[in-house]
DNA sequence: AGTTGAACCTCCAGCGGCTGGAGGTTCTAT
DNA sequence: ATAGAACCTCCAGCCGCTGGAGGTTCAACT
């Protein structure tokens, strides 16, 4: 177990994050404060991370990538502290997929606003031309969809 | 002409937005200054509206529905005001062309997202249990994605 | 005449997730 | 000795609202 130290330069570059993103990870209590190196009286000093330290910011930093809010990373972070693996634990699987259900939610959203600007788009809806003005102008007036292309909905819908 | 007035409800109601809304949009400069009825000293007095006015807050109503960014819906103004119809100005295709643009991108963006995560709850990827905690488990690892699925980029992709 | 309630008004603060900048210190290399 | 990098703190701003406190004015009902 050799002790090896880091700062927060080190920390970033291993997770992704940014140095000014961990610092503000640290205010809001995602991460507990690191312990000071040098400090002094109007610096607090350089903060000194371990292994373990930058393991859970690569953690942090993945579950970020797949898009999941600061609130669910927390609750992922309680749920992996403590007993072995993450992936284990229900929990962490009801996480999971309730923000798949959530990133379907989002996809079909887009899917349907992609549809209506297509729509506001197509040649064969002819430009007017008349003496119409932004007041009259149905050339942003939502496009009858044909509510095509949803994403399958997630395997256990709840 | 009738001149007909309305109030900030009858706006709201009309355009879908909410009051509040409605008078954050004076204040950043979307729509313009109302003029106002009964202005006392400290009131102000309330903001009375025309036709027109109700025109361009459905229109803004509109424009946010399809996703547009309040900057987006402030150079589609610009197009818009002055004259004739909107959609017979080349800008106005180009805001929205690449607003389809951006939309697209933010759907594949998703797509991958949800690839990944299907990829982490796919019970193939067997839970490992053994002595694996949050720092080593590879369970927010990004998984190698069959890159599947992307939609059809728009047609005049510049 | 009094009271209730709705609808309006103002101003301020907060959401999420950072990011930029000012202004300062401390470490490291030449 | 000095330059520059990397660290520190604190404050403000991005977007697009929304909530709330605290106030006025008006109409309707008892």
């Amino acid at each position: 177990m050799d002790a090896r130290s880091y700062k927060i330069g080190d920390a970033a570059n291993s997770s992704g994050l940014s140095v000014k993103t961990i610092r503000y990870y640290e205010q809001i209590d995602l991460i507990p404060k690191a312990p000071r190196r040098n400090s002094g009286a109007r610096t607090g000093g350089n903060r000194v991370y371990g292994d373990s330290d930058l393991g859970r910011l690569r953690f942090i930093g993945h579950a970020r990538l797949l898009g999941l809010s600061l609130a669910e990373i927390r609750q992922l972070l309680d749920v992996a502290d403590g007993k072995g693996c993450p992936s284990a634990q229900p929990e962490y699987q009801e996480i999971l997929q309730r923000h798949l259900a959530k990133t379907d939610e989002r996809i079909n959203h887009l899917l349907g606003l992609r549809a209506a600007l297509e729509g506001l788009l197509s040649p064969d809806r002819e430009t007017t031309q008349r003496a119409c003005s932004m007041q009259t102008c149905a050339c942003m007036e939502p496009v009858p969809s044909p509510a095509s292309g949803a994403v399958k909905s997630s395997v256990h819908e709840g």
